[in-house]
DNA sequence: TCAACGTGTGGGAGCGCTCCCAAAGCGCAC
DNA sequence: GTGCGCTTTGGGAGCGCTCCCACACGTTGA
């Protein structure tokens, strides 16, 4: 509990850079801030005295006195701490870096695991504790996005709820991916081509789907409900779809899943069924994580551009901090096919 | 550049739970922070008010007030930021993140990746911005460490520098883990076990090379340079490692990786070279980063306790800025032997 | 000449908290 | 009844900053 006390070092106050300068605080104040209303010899004078006394302000201070915290939260809520290990996050993580970079921006991280982490959160976001929060993929049901709405607190998030996300977010072209991969299966000559889906009941899941059955039927094929098997995002989940799939629709020649860990799950379901990949069923997953690229043969996938999400979610949290926003901003970046060996 | 306008929400005051509560500022800031001079009848009507009025600290005043931030700060360089996407800088960040949730500390994320922002956060840090640091494996050149250490900021580095870091560190046996390794490979009957060692200037790679020839020599077995190669932790690295003691020594039938990804290097040359694993060489890694799970067949490897190293950091380092700290503390965390199927 | 303006500047007030001194209240021994 | 010591309490001062009002200067126009 208890903040314990620290040793405090002496630095120097705005008030002795004045002092020094030979002017009062309010002009210190200016200069730091950039206020255009002060001569240059004043500027010139204050500028040379904060580099004598290599004077630096004091967040806290200013904080106080302008009811601003200069810090935007990363929240990454339990189901995704797993996902944490995976280079999305870390790329997610740097593009927000690299956005604040130039900004006087301080990134605080926030792991929620359990119920009680998540009231400390949401205690800590209520006492405005800081600026905006950047809410890493977050489900349908989760209730912090309207708390942060009720509080007026600016939030972006990594990816939508539905269709008709109220708040900013920024996410990437889920159904465009997934028409990428069916397009290529499709280029490669197969015929019978299945998928296996996420969850539906997250957006991006369904947006996949989307994309499948869109892209089959701009090529003229049929629905054909006997190729859709439905996975959780696991690999377990990817290996009993494609069991699945091996059983109702034997001639299934390649199968579009909805992530690189379920494609994992269905590559083993493959090798135990005796099929070759790509040779007799040709395989591709969606995100680009470390496992596609270590799987055998490697994976063929989509890639989000993870790190660029990263920076446009940090752009869109400033712009609503600073009430520059397009009211809710949002975007919706392109994905990529990544060829590699399985297709 | 600038601070942001931001919009302030009114939220109650310590003052106005004084005066809710009939008593006094004094009073309601000893009940806040848990002083015991306190009656029970007074407690009990302070934390009315503040369940009443949704009360809830304004931090920058405290910090304003007490001179410290209740924030640490944990840096991860940029050699560093790739190594990022494994999970062993989200293990670690697991288990600072654990350690602090019982506390107020607030975990601040700051990626370093150029010159600017090195000397960004060096100038956040001199101004005394957190209340410590918490430093992802650094090399023996960076002058950070001892910025942090002339400016009397509590630190804790993963990972030493060398046998006397002089700062606070928290290490993995690395030693022990590579006595583990070729034990374990002793214990398979393998006759003829190299190394491939990571870069030896860096202080982990130096011990896993004494644990590599402490264990033979305990075994009686004679020391036989050629069967040490070098690399530098990267894939390619372990390929070419791989590839020489293939031509130096032939015999080998055991080989000990420094690091998971120079063994999938070295997978990869063996291969090329048309032999079996774990049949003809049995090949061992180090961390068991996703690479090992994912190789064909998945890698034996030598774990360490990441999660348990963060949450050590962070208790460090509270330790420290409580000054309830043993002088520069340290701890040495045990490794673990991951057994899967190269050997 | 004077008023009316504009640009620069100083410094009081206040942000919400903690620290700490002084004082009130209480019991006890004399 | 008085004095002492303990516990409990109130509230002034101050942390370092920003905001903003007031004022000191020009300069301009009538």
């Amino acid at each position: 509990m208890g903040a314990v006390r620290g040793r405090r070092v002496v630095r120097p106050t705005l008030e002795q850079v004045a002092v020094r300068a030979g002017v009062g605080r309010g002009t210190v104040s200016r200069v730091i801030n950039g206020s255009p209303l002060v001569s240059d010899r004043t500027r010139a004078a204050v500028e040379a005295a904060v580099a004598e006394l290599g004077y630096v302000p004091n967040r806290a201070a200013r904080a106080l006195a302008v009811g601003t915290t200069d810090a935007i939260a990363l929240v990454v809520p339990e189901p995704q701490t797993r996902l944490f290990s995976e280079p999305y996050f870390s790329g997610i993580l740097r593009g927000v870096s690299a956005e604040l970079a130039d900004t006087d921006m301080q990134l605080l991280l926030t792991l929620v695991r359990d119920q009680r982490e998540r009231e400390r959160f949401e205690q800590f976001v209520s006492a405005h504790r800081v600026d905006g929060v950047l809410l890493v993929s977050v489900h349908g049901d989760d209730p912090l996005p309207d708390l942060l709405e009720s509080i007026e607190m600016p939030a972006v998030l990594n990816g939508r709820r539905s269709a008709e996300e109220p708040l900013a977010y920024v996410d990437s072209d889920n159904a465009g991916g997934a028409v990428l991969a069916v397009e290529h299966l499709i280029g490669r000559g197969r015929r019978a081509i299945g998928t296996i889906t996420g969850p539906l009941d997250m957006y991006a899941a369904k947006c996949r789907l989307d994309g499948y059955r869109e892209a089959l039927r701009a090529a003229g094929r049929e629905d054909d409900e006997s190729l859709i098997a439905h996975g959780d995002f696991t690999e377990d989940s990817g290996r009993r779809a494609m069991r699945e799939l091996l059983t109702r629709a034997p001639q299934v020649d390649a199968v579009f899943c909805a992530s690189d860990v379920m494609a994992a799950g269905a590559r083993m379901a493959l090798r135990e069924a005796g099929r070759t990949v790509p040779g007799e069923v040709a395989l591709i997953g969606f995100d680009d994580s470390s496992v596609a690229r270590h799987m055998d043969p490697p994976l063929t996938t989509v890639r989000q551009p993870i790190e660029e999400m990263g920076r446009a979610m940090a752009r869109a949290l400033l712009d609503e901090i600073g009430q520059r926003a397009a009211d809710r901003p949002h975007a919706v970046l392109p994905t990529e096919l990544i060829q590699r060996e399985t297709t």
